[in-house]
DNA sequence: TGTTAGCACTCGAAGTGGTCGAGTGCTAAC
DNA sequence: GTTAGCACTCGACCACTTCGAGTGCTAACA
């Protein structure tokens, strides 16, 4: 269910079980309470039933392996985002979402709507449950199954062309043809395609009717020439792979790391520079299942302090988009995963649905 | 060109000449620096030729009319929400914008392209130029004018309306008719319609439709009963007077006033519910120029400290939208006043001709 | 050899007191 | 009506102290 962008496990970690279990209470303990974690409180809550002096030696070690690091001398000490890599590939333990809690993620996302309302809502609900911010990237176009098609005609050689998807969801396009077309002709053109390849997702059928054309280019009749012509531009996929919908920005807000005036105004910029975080979410796209960017492991500086954990949702087994949550570094883990998994299954059975 | 809400000349202000010059100057000065202006600044820098004490007696006197105060004892004054206003009502001298800055703003917002793109553009143009926050409103789809439209048959008693307005926008809604209509049906009621009403305003089309009706009710063919259901349903003003578009929000965070992590989180959450800033905006819908609003005149909690100048934009001749900028109360009025002026006018012209 | 106790040390948070400068209100003199 | 003068207030700033949490290191212990 994850998959991790490093494989610690690949040759035998030098860390004993003792050190592990203390990073794993360090860990847990920093993402509860955001304060640096010295070495007393370890002795005295981890369990381990160790002096503070004893676990000093430890975190020394961990400290020369770059897992945690202290703020300043005295005090405590605070996972890096290699040790939170760590952490979240080796010493995590994920307890699934309780049945109740999935009959109430389902509910919140709410009775089968159009599409759009349901990603809207996908995207709220994950920011709300979170205290985060939660983000929802569009369903590619090329993906999506095509209804119905019609053209209509517009002044000189303009033509627009509505693609009805999902049954539901309608997108306009306005194309320019190579010369003016009587409304008989786009009729009978849209008529062709809606016959030959409803149900088909536009991707393949753009794909297929170019290589009917090659195929057959000799003794195409006036009818294939307009459709083709016609297909081939309304079908081109959207410029810009797609858009994305976020809620709940707000929320990063409380978080103390993040109450740094610059760092958030740097973070709302990236939001509102849509082009880095679609190519960010574009990444996610070929992931198996949850996938988590730890601090700047995003390759974003704006993303500095924070973490994404995100999970493609899939209709009719095709991956269509990512969804997510975005917060800060010290998020609990544990809980996001499965929300952001289990949040990614109910939204692709939705949209099932809704089609 | 400056509607006030309220109208201070109406009986003779108990400020004289020198009061008024030392307001004026202090509330100048306070937007520049933005820093408490005190007695000793006023002598030395207003022109006035007077001894701070004398400055004081004058300040003693404006601090009781609740026009300035100080934040602590021994700082300087500060001008109050009502200083403000009285600033902006009868103090202010707006310098008109240069031909040449004009020229800029009219670059600025781009060749003619499609409208909605225009109206971004008009947005972050507004939040550039002041480096405040830019907001445009989206016009009402029952004042634009129809061009065409046409209707879709989808599964069931469904139907996809179509509607082109001016020339290249488009918009879809879905509709339930009462029964099934034939594609043949559908196509008449459209041509109908389209011959009819080419060319007026949603609204206007709607109501003589309604109209009609009345009338005419005993004797209406088949297809009138069509296109009139159909209208009527699809001509519907949508939901909530329109949308809006904001720019810049993150230049908000650079001023000092606006630093308290709380407040604009506060001020953020308001954006986020667009409805509140929606149902301002639609106040200014029916103002006749630039209006302002200064601190908590807006109603809203969150504005408290922020000003609101906004102006509404016409196309032919027909009020559509409104546009502005947010930013905190301290804002170079004098600046602000003329550049949504002229930014209305451009957009409005800009329009014109996309149309 | 691993564990622990003890000790000196560091560092930030928070509190204290003192000075400085800007600004005020008030009063008396001009 | 205007001004000079004076006592006062208040925040900003600085130096200083104390306190507690936490550390590294070493020596003693099992």
């Amino acid at each position: 269910m994850i998959s991790s962008t490093q494989k610690p496990d690949s040759k035998p970690t030098p860390l004993n079980e003792r050190a592990q279990r203390l990073l794993k209470f360090l860990v847990e303990r920093y993402i509860r309470d955001g304060q640096p974690v010295g070495s007393r409180t370890l002795s005295k809550d981890s369990g381990l039933d160790l002096s503070p002096a004893s676990i000093r030696n430890v975190m020394a070690d961990l400290e020369e392996l770059g897992l945690i690091n202290s703020p300043h001398t005295s005090a405590g000490r605070v996972p890096t985002a290699l040790g939170y890599r760590f952490f979240v590939d080796s010493l995590l333990t994920i307890k699934p979402l309780a049945e109740q809690e999935i009959l109430s993620l389902k509910n919140q996302i709410g009775p089968v709507q159009d599409s759009r309302s349901l990603l809207a809502s996908a995207s709220s609900m994950l920011s709300e449950i979170s205290s985060m911010a939660g983000i929802v990237m569009l369903p590619r176009r090329d993906m999506v199954a095509l209804r119905q098609v019609e053209f209509l005609p517009l002044s000189g050689n303009q033509v627009l062309v509505v693609l009805i998807i999902n049954e539901h969801e309608v997108q306009n396009r306005i194309i320019q043809t190579s010369r003016r077309y009587s409304p008989a002709e786009l009729q009978q053109a849209a008529n062709y395609l809606n016959q030959s390849f409803a149900g088909r997702d536009l991707k393949s059928v753009r794909n297929r009717l170019l290589g009917e054309m090659k195929q057959t280019r000799e003794n195409m009749d006036q009818l294939m020439v307009a459709a083709i012509e016609m297909a081939d531009k309304a079908f081109l996929p959207a410029e810009q792979g797609g858009d994305y919908l976020m809620a709940g920005q707000t929320n990063l807000m409380n978080y103390a790391e993040m109450s740094n005036i610059d760092r958030l105004k740097q973070l709302f910029e990236t939001f509102n520079r849509k082009r880095d975080v679609l190519h960010l979410l574009d990444q996610c796209m070929h992931a198996e299942g949850v996938q988590i960017f730890i601090g700047d492991e995003s390759g974003y500086q704006a993303l500095d302090e924070c973490s994404l954990v995100t999970s493609p949702y899939r209709v009719d087994g095709e991956v269509v988009g990512v969804l997510g949550v975005i917060g800060p570094t010290r998020m609990a883990y544990d809980r996001m995963i499965p929300i952001v998994d289990v949040t990614a299954r109910l939204l692709g059975a939705a949209l099932n649905q809704v089609k």
